[in-house]
DNA sequence: TGTAGGGACCGTAACGTTTCAGAACCAGTT
DNA sequence: AACTGGTTCTGAAACGTTACGGTCCCTACA
């Protein structure tokens, strides 16, 4: 008796079910499986819900019974600003999002800050898979997860044994720019990429650190590069590559500010990011160069933006990346393992890009 | 016997202290107070957890024991594509996004679709909390989070007598911003503002329902505009009022068209978002009207498109809005119930407003 | 009149963890 | 020899729910 007076404690389905005389799955089956009990009862559960103010199960204690947390976690690379600054991140994020409401679960953004080498987030996380965007191979919050005996999926990764991978081909996409601009004409260029390891290194990279760099989108989109190069003849390790550890249109101006300083006669500046060629476009303003006629930019991304400024750049459908991770974790067909999925992207020919001035050109003589 | 070899069921925090001849609580304490137990017996436990394959406390147990589920849940508008492609909205989610971070919490985005009524997305959130940011005052998901036992803070919304808000002044701001109009001498203007209910409604709007909308910012913002342009003698019945669903620069450019068919004569357009304005921009080039010399068009936001733009309109700490509301959920200080956190903003005049075109102007004559 | 069938409800056993109040032990102090 | 204080570990009780395999009773049909 002080018991039902007394209970300044939540209610809960027990105390509903005592306070009725029922049982406790009759309660449960009052929300959970209204055929399952007549409706003259269940609504007079329903009403004394109502009335000692319980607020339905517990989403918790469901979670644990049924193992569904109703939910996918998003670990996303370390700066978390970063990924609502960048057009390309919030379209990933807009089509995992997409795909997570079309299927009615959860997205929870996995609180991974770089400092805090807080594991325990990943460890705490509610969720009944992963989809990881865009982290460096050695991220502890990667390995955390792998861990986690949920499936996962992850993006613009280097391929792992156990998990499944959404991506494009950013070898053959970024060949094809180079292509480009070697049919134009250019042989001395300079790069501006994002940064390439969990360190901070605004400066140029060595050789050695292109190939060791942990961001496998930027270490192959660099590799690539070198490759297409090379089979023209020129010398790689000429070639000016300045990595930035922010990736601001600000960070693209200086980065760019830095290989024109170091070698001003280059006919091409590759981006590999629009966001930094935007950058890069308005550091070429400053110093009075014409683009394409003095200087060639080109981006990677394919943002609005990029298309604005009629910037020539390779585009990769962001925001159908992140839906087809969240179609894939989410798609519960029972998946020979580690599937793959490798989206097209296309070459966009826009106004940066153009044959190199003469005084360059003539290298190529008659 | 039959049980350890047998065990294909996952490893647990019982069955590791049954292996290791340990109670649970010393496993646990492995886990979550180092300092409880011996270093060596520690090191026994996470070996042969490894050993066993047990991947660390279950998440969701863990939660239910403790009562924390270490996310925060956020309820947004009906269309979740709208989230992502409006730069103030985005800038809310990084404020958001932000403070969670910094407290150690997720953010959970509640799949909230508009189609399916499917409250119980609201149900299954195992989270400590809500932040719901701009959706209509009649939303049923928004009720359902009000019925949670959960602390709550919502955004742009009418002030709720349970819950914790942060917002703007938008009466004194967007009053502000026809004060700015009517010094300038407009006084014949239409309106393009966002929908302002959750049924569609792309055409002009009677005064009935500028009053009946339901979403709180557009119908103060309305109610404030109405006010201001009354006190100077402006018959607001008819100021032509147009609305779009869609909240996107097509919208703005339709709406703007659909204001300038019904009264040409008009001498400036205020549209209560920056996207909206934007597109009315776009349709103005398209008829060749100048701006602002033929036309006066204003914004509201403050994003960068519109600074890029010039756009005269109203400043708003987005990201900060963002913040504040996750500040306010995760404080724990004991809070006199309902907080609120009014934030300031700031009438930027830019070059898309300046004084009517003379033939208007002559109204006021001499 | 017996019985098959189905609707309505129930009891028990998990789900995997943390918490709390102690027990056992050991070394050092009086 | 009794006490103190600390470290290390334990046992049992929650936390709130749903799944599973029933039981019971009533109706309809042969």
């Amino acid at each position: 008796m002080a018991r039902s007076t007394n209970a300044r404690r939540p209610a809960t389905l027990a105390s509903l079910a005592a306070e009725l005389g029922v049982s406790r799955t009759t309660v449960s089956n009052a929300y959970n499986r209204p055929d399952q009990l007549s409706p003259e009862l269940r609504r007079r559960v329903l009403e004394t819900a109502r009335r000692l103010g319980y607020p339905g199960p517990d989403p918790v204690a469901r979670s644990l019974r049924t193992r569904k947390a109703g939910a996918v976690g998003l670990l996303l690379t370390e700066n978390l600003s970063y990924a609502f600054r960048d057009p390309a991140a919030v379209g990933f994020l807009e089509g995992l999002a997409l795909a997570c409401e079309d299927a009615g679960q959860g997205l929870l953004l996995v609180p991974a800050s770089p400092e805090r080498e807080d594991v325990a987030a990943v460890h705490r996380a509610g969720v009944d898979g992963f989809v990881v965007y865009s982290v460096p191979d050695d991220d502890p919050h990667l390995a955390a997860v792998l861990e986690r005996p949920v499936p996962t999926v992850v993006c613009d990764q280097p391929e792992l044994e156990t998990v499944d991978r959404v991506g494009i081909d950013d070898r053959s996409a970024i060949t094809g720019l180079a292509r480009h601009l070697i049919e134009l004409g250019h042989h001395r260029i300079g790069v501006v990429c994002m940064r390439l390891g969990r360190d901070r290194n605004d400066d140029f990279v060595t050789l050695e650190r292109q190939r060791s760099a942990h961001f496998h989108v930027q270490r192959t989109r660099l590799a690539a590069l070198a490759d297409a190069f090379a089979g023209v003849g020129v010398d790689w390790a000429t070639v000016p590559v300045v990595e930035r550890f922010d990736h601001t249109t600000a960070s693209g101006e200086s980065a760019a500010a830095q290989v024109l300083d170091r070698d001003p006669e280059i006919t091409a500046l590759i981006c590999t990011s629009d966001i930094l060629a935007l950058g890069a476009l308005t550091e070429a303003g400053r110093r009075g160069l014409r683009v394409p006629q003095d200087l060639t930019v080109t981006g990677f991304d394919g943002i609005p933006e990029a298309d604005r400024a009629g910037l020539t750049t390779v585009r990769q459908p962001v925001l159908e990346k992140g839906r087809a991770a969240g179609r894939l974790l989410l798609d519960n067909a029972e998946h020979g393992r580690p599937r793959k999925v490798t989206l097209d992207t296309e070459l966009i020919a826009g106004r940066t890009s153009g044959a190199p001035r003469a005084a360059a050109q003539i290298w190529y003589g008659p």
